[in-house]
DNA sequence: CTGAAAGCGCTTACAG
DNA sequence: CTGAAAGCGCTTACAG
């Protein structure tokens, strides 16, 4: 059954207003006025060409919009491979914000040493802005954000705090130590065992100079008030890794009253080695996390932490990079901080006293 | 202090390749030359541009490299509102492989009601392909597939089936079921308390059918092996939900000798109403969970659970979308499925035989 | 409403 | 290596 003619208008795809024009019968420019809502315009014709959209589903190329000077909508966001709950969170809560204005999110994991590549290529996306959720190498991502600079383009820093001239949002540790050891210290706790805070990390780091400050208020100091047995022990699973630390610290002659995570996974293998030990909590030792991620209800008791207040960071983001757009670059950097805060549950308490219950059981 | 002329390529930012060519010193078509590795070139001229790119961070706009021609290398990725940690799993692991495959990816959370304008987006950014993951409404998602297909572009489903006509890749629940009634039954389990199951939903529809044909296998039946006491609770918190229809079964006369749970968060609510009631588990009662999440490794007993193998289906998405891209549109669908892996741990294990050890503590 | 034309930023023959 | 030209798919005055 030879057929000598092209196909007619019927199954072909269609790509172009060209094409799109000729299936409609009308003129390109009279087809581009109705796509854009012009005025002027018969009743007759916008529903002859919206019926054509129905049946062929022509959507105009938006390559060729952003040609013509359209802004593209888009902001690159750039998350780190370490792929943490609370940075997933994050990931989704800001594209979920930037649906609702009607961006869209370009989004690339990046391993150390990708950011380059990745950076280039939104930018060559003409992307409205760049967003960065995570830990990256200081010295890496600084280039990048001195790029963007000379690019005039917005750039924003979720969760990394300390990198030159970026523009940044980020969880302030140590104020959530600080609120975590006040309210330890009214306990009258005053031996911390701390769980995973080994590391030079800024974001460590900001940490204890948040629990210097709060033991500061009792006249204490770090050295003589905490311990770590970190080194003891290898950090592959943070769950393991707490519960290997905290068995080590109650084989100890002097468990500390109160042991405090680097997270919550960590707190809940501390939990663990406690209720292997026949320990109770937070009778005999207090426990604490940090994240105040969904298991921390489930366990039992269920464990103190410190939430980092995702909607809070999101909407600060979205508050921070939005207004950037179209604008001049502002010459100083924009840093907001969010506070956590301090969620009670069981797994914290008075501390126990030498000389009232026992420490250790029978 | 006036200035006349206008400012010298100092600090302009580049955005074309003519501003670029003229920064260089040269002809806009050796310098798209170079940008493309085209051969004949000097290697001083080539120098020239790539010290010249390395000053001004200059990328050619992807927008009219597409409109040539290049391909735009881009995935839209769909993922539906509901971003259980399984889900966001899989869209990471996808965008990772994509990403190394040098695709970019698209990524839009969609509400019941919203696909049809985040398709019609992604269309306009002339995807190569579209992937949707999680649990639709079936007739919208069919009605984009159906679009999808006279679209001739390729599409994937990860997670939903029974979708007609739509490539998909999807967790075989039933097989994953059948294996842990099958591993309970060896176990002499022949009384289930199912929780969670009480749905419409093809996924939950599935399962059950994986159940009966366990059953089958033992001569058993449904309704004569297994109870369900949805009915007496809200479901507005897994955790919760599980803990308060666990405790129901452990009000009632008979409890069974195991409870099901959809999936892990609700059956780690039901092992806490196992520990709150001193039932010892598995002794007493066998508690089974559903996706393997980190969590099952930090309860205790740890939990017996049924992995969702999400490499395994990221790799079969990957391999049922990649090779669709510039091929004529097959005509049947693609289907795959992926076989949980049951991961037997401590919350499971004989029954409790009545005249054996106690089935309620004394 | 139509049609011809210009131009967005690129690449790619083509003729020097 | 250069330069002029065409064309990708659009929009937008402009003249009918």
């Amino acid at each position: 059954m030879p057929v000598s003619k092209p196909a007619a208008p019927a199954r072909a795809v269609i790509r172009s207003t060209a094409e799109f024009a000729r299936y409609v019968g009308l003129a390109r420019t009279t087809v581009s006025r109705v796509l854009n809502g012009k005025p002027g315009l018969k009743p007759k014709t916008i529903a002859k060409v919206q019926r054509a959209i129905e049946e062929t589903g022509f959507t105009p190329n938006a390559y060729a919009l952003h040609l013509k000077g359209k802004r593209t909508a888009t902001i690159g966001i750039c998350i780190e491979n370490l792929l943490t709950p609370p940075a997933l969170l994050k990931l989704a809560g800001l594209q979920q914000k930037l649906r609702e204005r009607n961006y869209a999110s370009l989004i690339e994991v990046v391993e150390p040493g990708g950011s380059r590549r990745t950076v280039r290529h939104f930018l060559s996306m003409r992307v409205d802005a760049i967003a960065f959720i995570g830990h990256f190498v200081e010295e890496e991502i600084a280039q990048r954000i001195h790029e963007l600079r000379t690019h005039e383009t917005p750039h924003l820093i979720i969760d990394q705090v300390g990198v030159p001239g970026a523009n940044a949002v980020a969880l302030d540790r140590a104020d959530g130590m600080r609120q975590l050891f006040a309210y330890l210290l009214a306990q009258r706790h005053r031996s911390f065992g701390l769980i995973g805070f080994t590391s030079m990390a800024r974001s460590v780091r900001d940490r204890l100079a948040g629990i210097t400050s709060a033991l500061a208020a009792e006249n204490l100091t770090l050295p003589e008030a905490t311990r770590s047995l970190d080194h003891l022990h290898a950090r592959e699973n943070d769950f393991e890794f707490g519960r290997a630390v905290a068995r080590s610290f109650i084989e100890t002659s002097s468990l500390p009253t109160a042991l405090v995570a680097l997270n919550d996974e960590i707190a809940i293998g501390a939990l663990q080695a406690c209720r292997e030990a026949k320990l109770e909590v937070p009778r005999d030792v207090s426990v604490a996390g940090f994240n105040n991620q969904d298991v921390c209800l489930m366990t039992t008791p269920q464990l103190t932490s410190l939430d980092q207040q995702v909607p809070n960071t999101v909407d600060a983001a979205i508050n921070l990079l939005l207004p950037q757009i179209g604008r001049p670059l502002r010459a100083r950097p924009l840093v907001q901080t969010i506070s956590p805060l301090l969620v009670i549950r069981e797994s914290t308490g008075p501390a126990p006293t030498l000389n009232g219950r026992p420490r250790r059981p029978a």
